[in-house]
DNA sequence: CTGAATCCAAGAAGATACTG
DNA sequence: CAGTATCTTCTTGGATTCAG
């Protein structure tokens, strides 16, 4: 069991992970979550455009794969802090790395991507004749 | 300009570019391609459970974008092979880390995942009392 | 072989209103 | 404040067909 556990395989249990960290409110979520315990509203107001059903699903998901933790405070009013696990800290560093990744690297494609919009068709260029 | 790039501001440019990479078959492909230009049916074959479609579609966003290079040998019957820029390369860096975190991590989650599954609901657990 | 184009179903995601 | 439920919208993805 558990022998050559490959993503590609789509039969292969690990894709079902990758399904779920492949997401970007996932990665935008972890990232949040690595300065220390957040709460909900906190986090909506952090991860512009999410919805709030989509932060509670995912949140579920992520607690669910045991990434994070959910903190009920047993207060009135109600109040809910989300922190990473030890896992989730893990992967919370790879999710850094893609979000800086991007911070870095972006300009660079916003301007490929002008400039093949500006370009004649493919079907004209980059043959080997 | 280009001040201060954030992907989670819904408005920020670098959220169209973290839409794009946070996907499953952007990862897989990226990873295939890692080991040299690889034709189109032999990256079907890769990458399982990929549509015709999705292969060709993130191919066209991947090559806009600036990450891959499209060759179009002129031959009959056609041979068309796709390949890494440099750029490509660099994030195909991060896309093995992530498929190489997801193998090494996917039993622990997969467990999880059972537990929390047989476990009662959450409503009546982790309360601070 | 490659891949473009179409149609169609399934599921994701957004908006809103309501409960504790 | 946090979360659920419902409804609607629309993107994603699959199957098929046709062209170079």
């Amino acid at each position: 069991m558990f022998l050559p556990a490959n993503p590609c395989n789509l039969n292969c249990p690990s894709r079902d992970v990758l399904d779920l960290i492949a997401s970007k409110w996932v990665i935008l979520i972890l990232c949040c979550l690595q300065q220390g315990p957040v709460r909900t509203g906190e986090l909506m107001r952090q991860v512009g455009g999410i919805s709030q059903k989509m932060l509670t699903q995912t949140l579920r998901d992520l607690e669910r794969d045991g990434f994070v933790e959910r903190i009920s405070h047993p207060e009135v009013p109600p109040r809910v802090e989300y922190q990473l696990t030890d896992l989730g800290r893990s992967l919370s560093e790879l999710a850094r790395s893609v979000e800086q990744w991007v911070v870095g690297n972006y300009p660079v494609i916003l301007e490929k991507r002008r400039k093949t919009a500006a370009a004649p068709g493919r079907s004209s260029a980059r043959h080997l004749d």
